[in-house]
DNA sequence: CAGAAAACCAACTAAAACGATAGGAATTAA
DNA sequence: TTAATTCCTATCGTTTTAGTTGGTTTTCTG
């Protein structure tokens, strides 16, 4: 029941990217760094939710990558659905073309694992790129020494 | 995000052993004929359910497997912790023996992780074995043909 | 007492997923 | 023109998954 290295280090570099709003494109490899994640391996990822819409690239020298809308219109889910798939443990309850089940209207199995999915996606959605970067601010405003994003 | 077979089929496997409670041990095979699971490979897993003490067994001809507790002390919760391990997407928010992660305390990610964490939990525990016999009792009664468990 | 039914146990394996790495082509600002 | 950067495709070693194989031990029943 784990998240791959696609939806943490896709939310990483989102976060990252949202830190950084508004300061024009943000080369890979200036993430790459700062998240220390293969600069190779997340430029596969940032591909996927360039592909989704949630990220926008400028091309050549002095290009990168920025938010293709606001921090406060994308949620942690728009994210992590984009890199692991549709929300749900199981396969016949996922949120988009679950796999039909030949045993289906009459599944106990099924209300539990919908249960499960629907409080994910709760818990998800209710989360945008602001929120964190807003969180971010408070502890910086508390703290010293502060690290922004990990 | 998905979970493997083995939360898959051993909470079936529990559920089947929860309509069958108080009926004396259940072979291991009935099972597996029943929910269409490889019997050597549902072994492995009653294994682990039974070295959780969730499960007890009854060695020899007629004997078999029958839940150790009451249905309704049985949470969703508690057969998937045995099987899947430690609920939370990510190391760092582990319920049990997170991993150490250096940047620690000032993390952002952190915080969503836990949020998802515990939105799983909350889901997870409020569910048991005994509200799964109680939903399919309700459908026995509403429905002519019906099949138990799934 | 023999035989069958069943739990128990250990080792192996094919296939898929994971987490990259390699190497280059295309684009663009300076 | 050159350096920075995105874009693209392919490959690859490791780990996990989902079993399979082939037994041993225990216990009930006839």
């Amino acid at each position: 029941m784990k998240l791959s290295t696609k939806g943490r280090y896709g939310l990483t570099a989102m976060f990252d990217l949202a830190i950084n709003y508004g300061r024009g494109p943000i080369p890979l490899k200036s993430i790459a760094d700062r998240q220390n994640i293969s600069e190779h391996y997340l430029e596969q990822l940032i591909m996927i939710l360039r592909k989704a819409g949630l990220v926008k690239s400028v091309r050549g020298a002095q290009g990168g990558y920025m938010l293709a809308k606001k921090p406060s219109e994308i949620t942690v889910g728009d994210v992590l659905r984009a890199l692991e798939g549709p929300i749900g443990l199981v396969d016949c309850v996922l949120e988009q073309d679950p796999v039909e089940c030949d045993k289906a209207e009459n599944c106990i199995m099924r209300l539990v694992w919908e249960k499960i999915r629907d409080s994910i996606i709760q818990a998800v959605d209710s989360i945008t790129l602001q929120d964190m970067c807003d969180e971010a601010e408070k502890r910086k405003a508390s703290q010293e020494s502060y690290m922004y994003y990990i």
